[in-house]
DNA sequence: ACCTTTTATTCCACCAGTGAACTATCCGCT
DNA sequence: AGCGGATAGTTCACTGGTGGAATAAAAGGT
């Protein structure tokens, strides 16, 4: 029933071993940042898994949504780089790759035409409308058993890391 | 001093938004599992980032310690396939490269000639002491402000949804 | 008018990762 | 002993995401 997921077994024996011959390892630490990325990982490949039947990867997703989420349905690519965290070339892949298959529009805007509007079509809400609720129950099971308690701290602690790693030193 | 980080500051907008059109979203759960994916990712970067002088890259860094803290110093591909959650056809680019900088070597199983010994040299005990110890403060700095109690919270959080995405279904 | 900056795109090269086919070895069964 | 199937690794060809450099167009400042 319990097998024992043997990437955090060797996580815990791994750094248990190396802090043996390396004492000042901050073991804690190095664990739950070892562990963040093993879950990350593992979120970011359950989702994968249900886009692709959307022939959707996950930056397509991720803008898909921010324009969804807009109350005007717009944006540009320089703003959705920032909240994607992709570069500028990529989006403008990514960008090509929906306006294909009529999810956004481009446009150049009014006002500075080196900006390019960019707007979910009709047809884009409804994709978004269709393809979100089916990933609900999934969602949901993997919080299974977590408290709105154990959410809340949970969701802390993440807000908490991701601000100390935005002022991490750029250099060293 | 403050500023925000922007995506987080999407999610947060974003996942409220949605909510009005599709009011069933798990809105806690998602942005638990928006900010893991967030969250992993820079995590993910920053490793890179420490490791780019080097010449490694993050599954590279992963299968060498791995063969670091094995009381033997070896394993198998097969083995670090699994503790890597890497393809076979990876792990034998990744073996490559370590061989021919001469951190690990490999050599058939005596016992079993099917298999492989792979087995960290010398030089890649060495190389793992010399390039850790510069990981630490930052490693620390990132976890700045979190209390031991904190740090185990957090930890315990990990391996609960870790489990939680081991028995999700593979199906659906 | 001219130079600089901003915004976005195109082109190209690269690297990590994947699937399918293949080789070698082992193990169980008759 | 020998056949058949399973197991462990490797090779090859390919994809997909990423990043840099060069370019184009437009805005803004002096």
């Amino acid at each position: 029933m319990t097998k024992l997921n043997p990437c955090i077994l060797m996580i815990d024996e791994g750094i248990t071993q190396i802090q043996h011959s390396i004492p000042d390892l901050p073991a804690a630490d190095a664990r739950i940042a070892r562990m963040l990325r093993l879950v990350g990982a593992r979120v970011e490949e359950e989702l994968a898994r249900k886009l692709k039947p959307y022939k959707l990867n996950d930056s397509e997703f991720m803008t898909l949504n921010i324009l969804y989420s807009r109350p005007d349905g717009t944006s540009t690519p320089g703003e959705l780089c920032v909240f994607t965290s992709q570069g500028a070339t990529n989006m403008t892949r990514i960008t090509n790759a929906l306006v294909k298959r009529g999810l956004i529009t481009r446009q150049h805007s009014k006002e500075d035409r080196r900006r390019v509007t960019i707007r979910i079509t009709a047809t884009g809400r409804q994709f978004v409308q269709k393809m979100l609720p089916p990933m609900f129950p999934q969602l949901k099971e993997v919080f299974t058993g977590f408290s709105d308690g154990e959410k809340r701290h949970f969701d802390r602690l993440l807000r908490k890391l991701a601000t100390n790693l935005d002022y991490l030193d750029p250099d060293d």
